[in-house]
RNA sequence: GGGGGCGUAGCGCAAUUGGUUAGCGCACCAGACUGUCGAUCUGGUGGUUGCGGGUUCGAGUCCCGUCGCCCUCGCCA
């Protein structure tokens, strides 16, 4: 085999003349009997070679996918040839040699740019859906981004350290994925969540600042957005607030949009607290490329004749709250019950809604609202003639979460999001505890090593409204990245557990390891992790993740080019003295 | 675990109300052609309609079950 000299995208007009060799597959042939041409393809591009037929026998018959050397000679196109869609059109090789170094069935399918292919058969042939350039483009991408985020963070004196895979199992949060020992039969370990505990030892340890882009592993549903393995920036400081960790991740961002995109970031970026944004967004991750915020009318539907809203008013916990759509008056029906269906998937009974037409306001809620309760929405809303008012009554969390969806969908079927826009925004203050309703018992909203904002509650107290010191960074709608300032001191940590009712034996039994290393100076300390997987698919505009990693699992876990999971021996099974439960009876 | 969508040639799709031998494009095979670049032209091969069962004189089409893929709710500290 003779080596390239340049890779199939390399040659441009000023080559002409050189004798180059290339390496590459076979991208298309087209034979026109005396003079025929090769397409030949590496990651980099496309070169044109020409073969004389007579001349050059060993290019007769090659297909597509054969890998080939050409050796030849650079030539400038004649001008009315060339092909100005091709960084490479200017030039084509004149074949000198072609020799064969590898033959390939013909692929199940088409290697082109534009695919139509089914994706679990992409999937199963990887290697060959990778050679498309959307994909191969994304690969390199989420190389120099890596890249790009090492340079970066290192000029921040962080130290890229390495945790283990096998870890101990840890109770709450996301199902653990188990690995069985074998050297210990009947115990596990499990495999990383993220990093957390042991990057909080490493601060203990005083490595001061430590990173690592590293695989996270959760055995929970799959979605576009979510793979059972994930990858994460991972990021821990020492002697820091939140405002230390927030300017170490708004520069690296900055960093990598100017390395990656050329584009300039403005930061700092805008902070809103959490309950601002559950009250002007319904959710804690807004999207604010656009407005259509929500509007709350509580005080008007306790006292107004419409049973649905008065009954929610006056239930506690509940929420009546609205949003207004510009010029939505003009929606068919259709469009409506779409827009309900959105609230229905997301908790709501239902959506109500009033047309503010120049004949008044029209719709099925409209004559149980007296005119001067219209007036009153209409002027909180900010609504104008020509106007859609949609509202849901519920409790405030399915409100928040039903309207949140509804303000979503406006914003797409609408066209009302800028989508030049890269809107970050950090969202603080999250509440520390949620009421878990099925275990009836308060627990940590991010995780139990957050601490909290002021003094600790004592146990007994209402926990819900302790804010944390925990932030989420959004980027469209999209949450990025999320952190905390952690618990340094043992006696707060020990309180945190008894606050989620976990007792002191099973806190020794889990992570007992973990508590002794706070005894021994924890500095204050704190960090965040970034999902790298969303971040190149949001950079690269692709629609699912499955786009951004090499060999992606599908909806249900599987990987369908090794065909995994797969069944264990019996060999296997005896080895960690397990045997399986017989299947229960249908 | 729930809801929705899809599954017909290697790939992408079509097939009227359940009715003739399941078609079309690309790919593939053979041939022609010295300037193409989604080459073109001529001819050709290729089907367990995901799988199993049922209804029917007759099923790609209807029914039941099952498998796979995609989206989604729950879930994902």
């Amino acid at each position: 085999m003779k080596k390239r000299t340049h890779t199939c995208g390399g040659l441009r007009g000023g080559d002409a003349g050189s004798v180059v060799v290339l390496n590459g597959w076979v991208a298309s042939t087209r034979d026109h009997g005396g003079v025929s041409f090769i397409d030949l393809r590496d990651r980099h591009g496309i070169t044109q070679v020409v073969v004389d037929s007579a001349a050059v026998p060993g290019a007769v018959g090659l297909r597509s996918e054969d890998v080939v050397c050409v050796e030849g000679e650079v030539r400038l196109r004649p001008a009315e040839s060339r092909n100005p869609n091709r960084p490479t059109g200017d030039v084509e090789v004149v074949a000198r040699g072609v020799t064969v170094l590898n033959r390939s069935k013909t692929p199940p399918f088409e290697i082109t740019d534009k695919t139509t292919v089914r994706e679990d058969l992409r999937l199963e042939y990887r290697y060959l859906d990778l050679r498309r350039k959307a994909l191969s483009d994304n690969i390199e991408f989420r190389h120099r981004m890596c890249h790009s985020i090492r340079n970066s963070l290192s000029g921040h004196g962080f130290l890229e350290i390495e945790t283990p895979l096998l870890i101990k199992t840890t109770p709450e949060g996301a199902r653990d994925f188990i690995v069985p020992s074998r050297l210990h039969p009947g115990e596990v370990y499990a495999l990383p969540q993220s990093p957390q505990l042991f990057k909080q030892v490493l601060m203990v340890s005083g490595m001061d600042r430590y990173f690592q882009i590293c695989k996270c592993l959760r055995d929970e549903d799959l979605r576009a957005d979510r793979q059972p393995e994930f990858t994460q920036i991972d990021l821990e400081m020492s002697f820091v607030d939140q405002e230390d960790v927030f300017f170490v991740v708004e520069d690296m961002l900055k960093t990598l949009w100017k390395d990656l995109t050329g584009a300039a970031l403005s930061a700092p970026f805008p902070r809103l607290s959490y309950d601002e944004c559950m009250r002007r967004f319904g959710n804690d991750k807004p999207d604010v490329r656009f407005g259509l915020e929500l509007f709350d009318i509580g005080d008007i539907a306790a006292g107004c004749g419409f049973k649905v809203f008065s009954d929610v008013a006056a239930s506690k916990g509940g929420s009546v709250k609205g949003i207004c759509l510009p010029d939505g008056a003009a929606l068919s029906r259709k469009e409506i019950d779409e827009t309900e269906a959105v609230a229905k998937t997301h908790g709501a009974k239902g959506l109500a809604w009033i047309k503010l037409t120049p004949d008044g306001p029209q719709g099925p809620v409209a004559k149980f609202l007296s005119p001067n309760d219209v007036a009153r929405i209409a002027e909180r809303a900010g609504a104008k003639t020509g106007d859609l008012l949609v509202f849901v009554a519920a409790p405030f969390e399915t409100t928040c979460a039903a309207l949140a969806q509804v303000r979503l969908h406006f914003g797409r079927t609408r066209k009302l999001i800028d989508t030049s826009r890269n809107a970050f925004l950090w969202v603080v203050d999250f509440p520390m505890f949620g009421w878990n309703e099925d275990d009836k018992r308060w627990e940590a909203k991010h995780h139990m090593f957050t601490s909290t904002k002021g003094a600790m509650p004592n146990l007994g107290d209402d926990l819900s409204d302790v804010k944390a010191n925990l932030y989420d960074l959004v980027l469209n709608g999209n949450e990025i990245a999320s952190g905390s300032i952690r618990i340094h001191r043992p006696e707060d940590q020990q309180k945190v557990f008894d606050l989620v009712g976990f007792s002191r034996a099973e806190a020794e039994t889990k992570f007992g390891w973990f508590l002794r290393a706070l005894d021994y100076g924890a500095p204050p300390h704190g960090g965040i992790a970034l999902g790298l997987d969303r971040l190149v698919m949001l950079m690269r505009g692709a629609e699912s993740l499955r786009d951004v990693i090499a060999f992606p699992k599908t909806a249900s876990g599987t990987c369908l080019l090794t065909t995994s999971p797969s069944p264990a021996d019996d060999r296997q099974w005896a080895d960690l003295g397990l045997q399986l439960r017989p299947k229960p009876a249908p």
